[in-house]
DNA sequence: TGTTAAGTACACCGACCTGTGTGCATAACA
DNA sequence: TGTTATGCACACAGGTCGGTGTACTTAACA
């Protein structure tokens, strides 16, 4: 409601205008994921950014660009705040991402590529990018706590998250403990199996 | 394409007409499917089921009410030919959730859900609630398997299966396999911590 | 054969959607 | 101060959507 960001006015420094652009995305953030992309259309999305329809026109040619920058601007780091921590061990790391939620209704790469339902819509294509990084990082965390198998431990955790969320959105109750729950028995069970012999921790393996 | 079923000129038994809500029902599930339920008209809906539209709201109040029922056609039974076969052990059934697909798109559940993005949709309600009754049917199996935590088991298998069934989707490769490793650990693990001593099958729990 | 329920053909409505065209205001920078 | 990129207000085009009204044919059953 009435909480529309501080950049109301504008933050008058960016090039020249009035920062229209950052306040669409802005205003995309929060209609799209409560929403929905669909059910949200572009009168309604300008007049919330209090932006003109034409300017809007003006900085992306079309719904569908604005609907894929509006996806890459979710996470761009890629929950980089986890992954690139140094305070966490490598295995704390494969565990905090399932402390992370409940964001708002839903993983809104999952909905985008359910929603849009064209796998070669940009957003599309970028929601896959997105969900592989994630998957890389946790095997390359996997790696690092000396799982037995880096690239599927990763790959079985990138499943329980997803798991999670879509779960939490159709029955209603929130499905994050129950993963976190089960990749703490695989990331024990693949660390037990170990590598090989050495190290545990501090592998920077890339 | 020309694959239009075999009801075409109508079972000419149903009642009194020509069998037009077989027809709406079974194209529904071609289309919503394929092409998703926001992206299917009505008018190509009818058109493909080869019903005129008056026909079509004469039998549904609305689209809405169609998606519902399509949506509570599209495995009525929940997975009775799982879990109610006479040949496959308590654990076989677990585990045979998991060789069902590749189903088409996604699990037309989750996708309604994303879709509708109204949790008080009938189609919605339904979809939790079909949920609901596989976690529950999976309890139940877990029991009969001598599963430490019956509920638990049940609860973390339904969750493997709605992330194999979603990340199928994002990324583009079956996810399946990878759920059905994990679930052969979570059965195998819960069943080695048994229920306490006895039967670890047969034990038809309701 | 006649009655009646079921289905048909097709034009049409209002709402909403993405996207434009145009003329005007203004903020930023030189 | 003047120039120019940036943004605005607003009407409107063209399309699609869900849904309806009307007058008709046809299939089923008595």
């Amino acid at each position: 409601m009435a909480a529309m960001t501080e950049l109301e006015k504008g933050p008058t420094g960016r090039r020249r205008g009035r920062g229209a652009r950052e306040r669409i995305l802005s205003a995309s953030q929060h209609l799209f994921r409560e929403q929905g992309i669909n059910q949200t259309g572009m009168d309604q999305l300008c007049a919330a950014a209090q932006v003109s329809k034409r300017t809007a026109y003006q900085h992306f040619a079309g719904k569908d660009e604005l609907i894929a920058e509006y996806l890459q601007q979710v996470d761009p780091t890629v929950m980089s705040s986890i992954f690139d921590s140094q305070e966490l061990t490598a295995r704390e790391k494969l565990l905090a991402v399932f402390d992370m939620p409940p964001t708002n209704p839903m993983c809104p790469y999952i909905s985008a590529a359910v929603e849009l339902h064209d796998p070669d819509h940009p957003a599309a294509l970028y929601a896959k990018e997105y969900k592989e990084t994630v998957t890389a990082k946790l095997a390359n965390a996997a790696r690092e706590a000396g799982a037995a198998n880096p690239e599927e431990l990763g790959e079985q955790l990138a499943l329980l998250l997803d798991g999670a969320a879509a779960r939490t959105r159709v029955v209603n109750s929130n499905a994050f403990p129950t993963a976190g729950t089960i990749a703490v028995m695989l990331i024990d069970s693949a660390i037990a199996a170990g590598p090989s012999n050495d190290n545990h921790r501090e592998t920077v393996s890339r």
